[in-house]
RNA sequence: GAGGGCGUAGCUCAGUUGGUUAGAGCGUCAGUUUGUGGCACUGAAGGCCGGGGGUUCGAGACCCCUCGCUCUCCCCA
């Protein structure tokens, strides 16, 4: 095996078929996107490492694709190469080796975007955008290196009226796909409430890192991981108490209140989660669900959190997003707070394809063959598919004088519902055989007929 | 970052405790069949058995290294 092609690990190519069925699920977000007035934004593949740096966490940090100056091997600059490649070594960055990367994410740019055009935006501002990411991850079952993210962000708006609108884009969206889902929703100020109770601020990150983890390593894990982190055995008690929270959303609410007592951070979050539980419009449409255990990786999130888990498959979450009082303030512009969503197409597509609810009519392609049965043949053939297609019917003339057994396998393989035959006699008639593929049934009809044929 | 599994024809995979010329199905091409496909039959092409080293009279198989893919954990969409 010489020479054996490939692409990078984590990458896929995509065929037609796949294509055309992802395309149906961007097309289906797109759409409901546009229906709630947001519009289209579109950032360049990379940034300045800057921009990126010091946003995701530490973790984050090292999933970010650099990119490679040019010019490195420059003789000129040999030393201060030498030099700069000695600190990468180290593990620092460093801009004489790399000042780009592949964005990680769609909010991050978002956030770079707005701030450098504040002074032009309509506010509140609503984008939509719809580009892949790159992560230097290891790959895995529902986890690539190049896959995309679908976000709608609204920036420059306090109201919760925005965390309603996401909430039916949501259940929009998935409705219109046919994928049953539950909107887990909670909010960063609970978390910060139970953070206050349990000895101040700084612990909001260890108690959200241990908890997000309770459905997967369980209570007795996480309990030690907590004290572990410093956290006293009577702050354990209240986190346990936190997490034995259950029943239906307004009994969970309920012990939630009395286990926050005062706490005015809390009962803040109690009242924004309320607030969107009562008055979001498609109650029918997607089930959403209170989960206090619900805290979300992104450090940058201050009050209502959403994450989307597929019912019936097994996948972690296909979207998520959140609100966030101050993202643009890395980039010199403070005080803008927003909220957004993002759809993970890719594990969307992975749990469409597993419980096979992609619609038939995704598929489309040629609709009509025009079989090539010699120059004069082709000739007329050519000239009548011309017409067809100025009707907007997808067609093909066989690309070669071949054996009927070749070109009727060339119409099965791609599916090409009717092929067109005209050959010596047709041609001096005038006529065309129309066959179905499908049925089999041919009939014979006048050239001319062919311009009011339907296919 | 930690740990499993797998690399044999274009694809999916067989290949016995190590044994002589490495197989099948699908696909491709040709023919049965120069104007009617799907089916069937016949035939052909297609392999440094991922790469390198070692053990052995002998390695696709065993050992070491290496590269690639894949899955799990961490983290995430």
């Amino acid at each position: 095996m010489s020479n054996k092609a490939g692409i990078p690990q984590g990458t896929r190519d995509f065929n037609a078929v796949t294509v055309q069925k992802r395309n149906y699920i961007f097309n289906t977000i797109r759409s409901v996107f546009e229906l709630y007035g947001f519009q289209p934004l579109e950032t360049p593949a990379m940034e300045n490492l800057d921009t990126l740096m010091g946003k995701y966490g530490e973790e984050g940090d090292k999933l970010i694709f650099k990119i490679l100056n040019n010019g490195l091997d420059n003789p000129a600059k040999q030393a201060q190469v030498t030099a700069d490649f000695q600190k990468v070594l180290e593990g620092k960055n460093t801009k004489g080796i790399t000042e780009r990367a592949l964005r990680y994410d769609l909010t991050i740019p978002f956030a770079r975007y707005v701030a450098m055009n504040y002074g032009q935006l309509t506010l509140p501002y609503k984008r939509y955008q719809i580009q892949p990411v790159w992560r230097a991850d290891r790959p895995q079952k529902g986890r690539y290196r190049e896959f995309y993210q679908c976000d709608a962000d609204v920036v420059g708006s306090q109201s919760l009226l925005n965390e309603l609108e996401l909430t039916s884009i949501y259940a929009t969206a998935f409705e219109k796909l046919n994928l049953p889902v539950e909107i887990r929703i909670n909010n960063r100020k609970i978390l910060a409430g139970l953070a206050e109770l349990c000895g101040g601020l700084q612990v909001m990150v260890p108690i959200t890192v241990a908890i997000d983890k309770l459905d997967k390593i369980g209570l007795e894990k996480v309990k030690e991981e907590l004290a572990a982190r410093e956290i006293s055995t009577e702050q354990i008690a209240i986190i346990e108490k936190y997490l034995s929270i259950d029943g239906s959303n307004a009994e969970r609410i309920d012990q939630l209140k009395k286990l926050m007592q005062e706490n005015a951070t809390a009962l803040k979050g109690i009242e924004e989660l309320e607030y969107i539980l009562e008055n979001h419009p498609n109650k029918n449409r997607a089930e959403v669900i209170v989960d206090f255990t619900l805290a979300r990786g992104l450090n940058y999130y201050t009050g209502t959190i959403f994450e989307i888990k597929a019912i019936g498959a097994q996948m972690g979450s296909i979207g998520g997003g959140g609100r966030y009082d101050d993202l643009t303030g890395l980039f010199g512009v403070p005080n803008v707070p927003g909220v957004g969503i993002s759809f993970g197409v890719d594990r969307i597509y992975d749990v469409l394809e597993e419980l096979q609810l992609f619609p038939e009519a995704v598929q489309k392609g040629t609709k009509v063959l025009f079989f090539n049965l010699g120059a004069a043949e082709s000739k007329k053939a050519f000239e009548l598919m011309q017409d067809l297609r100025d009707r907007g019917i997808a067609c093909e003339l066989y690309h070669e004088a071949a054996k009927f057994d070749k070109q009727f396998k060339y119409a099965e393989k791609k599916q090409v519902p009717h092929v067109i035959i005209i050959g010596n006699t047709e041609l001096t008639e005038g006529t065309c055989i129309l066959k179905n593929i499908i049925s089999g049934g041919q009939k014979t009809i006048s050239q001319t007929e062919l311009a009011s044929q339907l296919f």
